[in-house]
DNA sequence: ATAGACCTTAATGTGTACTTGAAGGCAAGG
DNA sequence: CCTTGCCTTCAAGTACACATTAAGGTCTAT
């Protein structure tokens, strides 16, 4: 499949294709006679897996690190699962933050007080409501 | 207090304060005689409240939207609830994407192929995880 | 009164992650 | 033969969110 295709397939324009194939977060992609880009589901699924870590909040540079490990020849295991869980843990913590600033938005829209600051009471409700869902677990 | 402290009070740098009184993310700060901004704990929560939102992933843009419609005189209390309502459903999408990569990267490493892209098979898994998932709530 | 630590504004620089533009090649259709 | 529409490379431009630097003012202590 050519270019335009894999960008419609994966949501990825086509120069952001050609940016990852550069700094090589995607292997070399097969060229036709003529040059162009042939490119297969293998570096399709390479594209959804960078797409899904960025969007994770993964950077190029840490994503190149990943991937490097991955097409060395000697046995990174190791190395890359550390890599991965070190990741895991920046997504946990992320998807935490992002959980508590829904709880403070939510709790804005249920109380909407007329002036927008963070009332001690209302940080008062959020720790309560964060002890209470703790307990839970 | 001086720019400093409240810097080291919301881990937000003298140079970000200032931008951000510039951008109109927080009021106008008072001054003192001399000219120098003298903080106070409202600011401080305004403050904080701007990181809040943009650890979150709103926009410096779309914050000033936010809050001019508080700072405006009229009742924009719909217009500030459908913003409000808008970031949520942004960043619970955020979270969800951010789940579904942690799942995803928990998987590799309870499984840990020695080839990384996502293969038919795992996709297939966490199709099937995320179903299950659905059904328990 | 001189140092050192704070402050001010305004302009410019930086890093990230692309996007856009220029200049051109190849193949098909009218 | 010319246009259309895809492709190529390489370089330069862009947007965001600050950070840094320059050039100066003020306050406090020794």
């Amino acid at each position: 499949m050519n270019i335009k295709e894999a960008s419609e397939k994966t949501g990825v324009s086509s120069a952001a294709i050609r940016y990852y194939e550069k700094e090589s977060l995607i292997p070399e992609i097969d060229r036709t006679e003529v040059g162009n880009r042939d490119i297969d589901d293998r570096i399709i699924r390479r594209i959804k897996f960078v797409t899904q870590m960025r969007a994770a909040g993964m950077s190029i540079e840490n994503l190149r690190r990943y991937i490097q490990l991955f097409d060395a020849q000697e046995d990174n295991t190791k190395e890359q699962k550390a890599i991965l869980q070190e990741q895991l843990a920046v997504m946990e913590e992320k998807r935490d933050d992002l959980q508590s600033a829904i709880d403070h938005l939510n709790y804005k829209l249920n109380h909407f007080y007329d002036h927008m600051e963070t009332t001690e009471e209302e940080l008062r409700e959020l720790e309560r409501q964060h002890a209470e869902k703790k307990a839970n677990q």
